[in-house]
RNA sequence: GGGCCCGUAGCUCAGCCAGGAUAGAGCGCCGGCCUCCUAAGCCGGUGGUCGGGGGUUCAAAUCCCCCCGGGCCCGCCA
């Protein structure tokens, strides 16, 4: 083994105390290291682990454990733990300058912190952002993508294959609705209009759709009579019509749109028509596709987020996957006849699959009382669901990629369609891949004070966003460093505020609704972002003020020091806390570690300064600290997207 | 009507799944620290019936039941 790849001292120690716990009390590896990991009170020792649960109505001799840990231990030739006993608490303490000293050496030799990787390697697709091509990415989107690139940065880390996927939902009714906004302007070649105009190709889709969708409302209120609706509906427009990017361009869509006897026939025959691939449709609902995606790869690059494959929702009609999907499905034993269209019998298939195996109850997880409906897979008109064509699309991620396991970053309100995509597709033979299938929820992004609706164009894009945090950030880039470059101030800049963004986005559980304050993205005080860039830039300062590190002088007795001693404890945490935050797709559990090990480095260098230290044993000793936290910030920092600076 | 998620300090949240050692952060607020490695920092102070009520347990923020409040979902939309 290269040293660079060796194991650190105390990843080391947690693998031996772990398969040692594991044997003597016959649980899980992974669930010994796990609970080794909590946090405990610094006085009782670096790591705890919870004894009495497991010895409790057992013929189990504490003692005996005790003494089976200290000699394999000794055995594998770490001697630099102490075990105690202390009421049902097996406490660890661990010989600071003896492990520390071991750390450095792997160091010198090139050796960096990084996850722990893992021993099973597995091929992981991660799709997500998949937003519809119709208008910006807003800040809804902005947690998905983040949360999706930041999953996929954690497993590729933890050692897993993983193959980023982008779905373009080309297909629905959105997206036609949008193209007929495109034909009724007469739009014939969009870039060179979205060049012309100085507007981002995505943003002037956006409008387009918003307008065109809201004129369809107008006409249908208004042929229903009901005039409540359409006193709204003509305020929205209104609105609308003050951003226009040409004058007359409401009215013209407005007009158009009010000639047609009934829109939704258009819609439904434009649909019908892409769908079975004919012209001119398929060029113009590719064209205006293509368009608006341009503008959300500007978007993404800003946002450092990159995908493998981007996938077309129509390809999958196109190339027959999708009537695949449909025979397996008219000869399955769970297709049926609903409400005059076809669909797949999820009930039945809950009844004879799920509640029969106490396995699939587990994984599936459905609540008693809930009644989940049959899948539809038509609409009378013949076009396909979009449900239909992700029952298509989770196959071919499988099959492409042979996936382990596929993982949807997908918003909560999907809960119950992406459960009856999981059931359908048991119900279809699919079992591995119904069994695979992660849909990784997350709650919704709410804007202070503002209720967001794409329909109506009423939405905070991610891009605006991020040029007023970058405005922001520069204000206070320019305040620190007023003799810098424009040219490096605006660098420093953008990626402090992608710091901001990116970190505000996965530092709560996704589970739990955010509420997005752009007052507080601007807080670039502790608890964020930039906060954790500004940690890496004092210890690169450090570094590059003490020049080459002389190692040879450390005197390792200077870790014994409490806050020495603490600080190098919890960046040693670092390998296990980032693979079981990849293991439990948790990105908050690393940020919130980074944190936290970053508020004791800040609060130490104040209060023990590294350059001043006079003892040069202990100078070289505390360089060698900051070299080592400097770097798991560092690799921190990459695991979450968050660029580290070294000057700022 | 049914289901899911959330409810912990004034605010934003961690801890809950795998029950245990005096319930943790940050922001805010009050008071200090720039002839001293970047003050996007540090130090000190302030602040909690863990939504409410029952139950299980030697032990409950954590598990179970009921209730209350907020969000989401129950479409031939996605």
């Amino acid at each position: 083994m290269k040293d660079a790849e060796a194991k650190d001292p105390f990843v080391c120690l947690i693998e031996r105390v772990s398969r040692a716990l594991s044997e003597n009390l016959g649980i899980d590896e992974l669930k010994a290291w796990r609970l080794l990991l909590q946090p405990i009170k610094e006085e009782y020792g670096d790591l705890g682990f919870p004894l009495m649960r497991y010895v409790k109505g057992r013929r189990l001799d504490a003692i005996e454990i005790l003494n089976d840990i200290m000699t394999r231990l000794k055995n594998s030739g770490i001697d630099y733990v102490n075990i105690e006993l202390v009421s049902g608490f097996m406490n660890f303490r661990l010989n600071i300058p003896e492990s520390f000293k071991r750390l450095v050496f792997l160091m010198k030799k090139g050796w960096r912190p990084r996850p722990e990787v893992c021993s099973e390697a597995k091929r992981i697709v991660v799709e997500h952002t998949s937003a519809n091509p119709i208008h910006p990415l807003h800040m809804g989107h902005a947690r998905n993508s983040i949360l999706g690139d930041t999953l996929s940065r954690l497993l590729k880390a933890r050692g897993h294959r993983v193959n980023r996927r982008f779905y373009i939902d080309d297909v629905g009714r959105q997206v036609a609705i949008a193209v007929l906004g495109f034909e009724l302007l007469n739009i014939k070649n969009p870039k060179m209009l979205s060049e012309e105009l100085r507007i981002k190709p995505d943003h002037l889709a956006g409008w387009i759709y918003a307008t065109t969708h809201t004129a369809m409302d107008v006409v249908k209120a208004k042929n229903d009579g009901k005039s409540k609706e359409l006193e709204e509906l003509a305020y929205s427009l209104a609105r609308l019509e003050e951003r226009e990017p040409v004058g007359g361009w409401t009215e013209k869509i407005l007009n158009s749109i009010s000639l047609v006897d009934d829109p939704e026939k258009l819609i439904s025959r434009l649909i019908n028509r892409y769908e079975r691939g004919l012209e001119p449709e398929r060029t113009i609902v590719r064209t205006v596709s293509e368009f608006v995606l341009e503008g959300f790869k500007e978007t993404l690059k800003r946002l450092k987020i990159e995908f493998d494959h981007w996938d077309w929702e129509s390809d999958l009609v196109w190339n027959d996957l999708v009537s695949e999907i449909l025979d397996r499905a008219k000869k399955s034993k769970y297709y049926m006849i609903h409400k005059g269209v076809e669909a797949i019998n999820i009930p039945e298939i809950i009844k004879e699959i799920v509640l029969k195996d106490k396995d699939m109850k587990k994984n599936f997880k459905i609540p008693r009382n809930l009644e989940v409906p049959p899948l539809i897979l038509v609409r009378s008109d013949g076009t396909t669901l979009y449900t239909t064509r992700d029952i298509a699309y989770t196959i071919k991620k499988f099959r492409e990629f042979s996936a382990d396991k596929v993982i949807n970053v997908v918003g909560a309100e999907q809960r119950l369609p992406q459960l009856q995509i999981r059931l359908a597709l048991l119900g279809l033979g699919f079992r591995k891949e119904a069994l695979n299938l992660i849909h990784y929820d997350y709650e919704m992004v709410r804007l202070v004070g503002m209720k967001m609706s794409g329909r109506r164009g009423v939405y905070m894009a991610l891009d605006n966003i991020f040029d007023e945090v970058k405005a922001r950030a520069k204000e206070e880039v320019l305040k620190r460093n007023p003799n810098e470059s424009l040219e490096w101030i605006d660098s420093v800049a953008e990626a402090v505020a992608l710091g901001a963004i990116r970190f505000s986005m996965i530092q709560s559980s996704a589970s739990k609704p955010l509420t997005f304050d752009p007052e507080k993205a601007l807080n670039f005080k502790e608890n964020s972002g930039p906060y954790l860039q500004y940690t890496y830039a004092r210890s690169v300062g450090i570094l590059e003020k003490v020049g080459e590190i002389r190692w040879n002088l450390i005197d390792y007795e200077g870790c014994k020091d409490p806050m020495r001693r603490r600080l190098i404890v919890n960046a040693m945490k670092f390998p296990m806390i980032a693979a079981k935050a990849a293991d439990d797709l948790a990105p908050e559990d690393l940020a919130t570690y980074l944190l936290k090990l970053s508020d004791s480095f800040n609060a130490w260098y104040q209060r023990d300064p590294v350059i001043r230290e006079s003892n040069e044993g202990i100078k070289y000793c505390k360089v060698a600290m900051v070299k080592f936290i400097s770097e798991t910030v560092k690799k921190g920092l990459e695991l979450l997207g968050i660029p580290p600076l070294r000057r700022m």
